[in-house]
DNA sequence: CTCTGTGAAAATGTTCACAGCG
DNA sequence: CGCTGTGAACATTTTCACAGAG
């Protein structure tokens, strides 16, 4: 209905799958192929073709009946939506073993993510530099995320320092906050946390593994 | 109604949540709070009361009217609840910077689980030491699964290796795996997969962050 | 009189099944 | 025909609201 740019309410279930059929897609742009059914796609994503089909309709009627969806126009569709046709500058705050992996990801460079300032309360650390970037202390938190413009945090700090870090990063104006600190944030309502948090899945993993031999579901 | 152990069927969606209870109520406990609302329980958590109270009373009625839960009760109830009672020998396939953050990660040793084996393909890796435990090659999955009877394993490998360690950590025993790699997993039924993308995470928040000056939600 | 436990309502998400476009 | 797009059925999750236990 409205085409271009992005209204249309998307649910929270479709968004996160997006991403899944973003990576699936450009694996088939790898491999030259031109148009992919809502079965194929669906297959490489680890879902069902329904699925695909209803979470691909909310962006619109990009599929053609009796062939399946162009790939590279979907590729461009789905990274509209997720505005990954524009840079994101990113701060990381913690420098522990997380935090410098992180720093090296691949996975973030690739997509539209680049990281553009490092923090650490650790005043030894402070000073040395990362893949080319200097590590701050956190009192400059705030204002090196407004002078770089910085739109994402990333929390990689040991849990008691977070709340603190999320402050500072929201204060520079920080929107989008990626938590890895086992610790529950408060932040405004205008600015949108996502937490990943490793030994939380491995205990969800657990429950699943002790229902030994499979309690199914 | 069953009481003792595990069944009456707990949602999915409030497995997810134990963890978060848990840690929260452990925090209780190092304050020597005794006693906890669904309402103070909640907002340490991070969620509302009312869902605190449902996910509780899929565990059974561990709580008092007009006065809440037993913090130390309740711990030992989702303890046991995620099979936390148990310790949990795992194995890390794939030692780059994530791999080795891992290794050392204290959130899971202070749980119980503890790292018993680690592999990589490189073999230049092989042989060296972390945290006191030899690196392996990827060959050695299998038997070494076996042998020191791993039931979890940890990918941290690159997208490409991630199916071939699945299937040998699978072949060898493991029937839970929490996935790193930036690839969909096949593996049998039994075999539980947790996935934890970080970039498609950064994806995720992209979009919410581009529904610029919050569309809300 | 407070706070749990829980049915019932509302919201969100998934799957089905098929009309109809290309 | 084959495959999308989508209403409608079904399933799960969240929230409400309140009876009643302590």
């Amino acid at each position: 209905m409205d085409s271009t740019t992005g209204f249309r309410h998307i649910p929270e279930a479709t968004v996160s799958r997006l991403p899944l059929y973003l990576r699936s897609l450009l694996e088939f742009t790898e491999q030259r192929v031109a148009t992919v059914s809502s079965e194929r796609l669906a297959s490489v994503a680890g879902v069902n073709a329904a699925k695909v089909r209803k979470d691909l309709s909310y962006l619109g009627s990009y599929g053609t009946r009796g062939v399946g969806y162009d790939v590279e126009y979907l590729v461009r569709r789905i990274q509209e939506q997720l505005g990954l046709d524009q840079d994101w500058r990113v701060a990381i705050a913690g420098l522990g073993n997380l935090g410098r992996a992180l720093v090296n990801y691949r996975g973030f460079g690739e997509r539209r993510f680049s990281v553009e300032a490092l923090f650490d309360a650790d005043a030894a650390k402070v000073g040395t530099e990362i893949n080319g970037v200097v590590i701050q202390g956190t009192e400059d938190i705030e204002r090196t995320v407004r002078e770089r413009d910085l739109s994402i945090g990333i929390i990689a700090t040991p849990a008691g320092s977070a709340q603190d870090v999320a402050e500072r990063l929201v204060e520079g104006g920080v929107t989008g906050i990626l938590n890895f600190a086992p610790a529950v944030l408060t932040v405004p309502d205008h600015v949108r946390v996502r937490k990943v948090d490793l030994s939380i899945e491995l205990q969800i993993l657990a429950f699943y593994v002790s229902g030994t031999v499979t309690e199914d579901v």
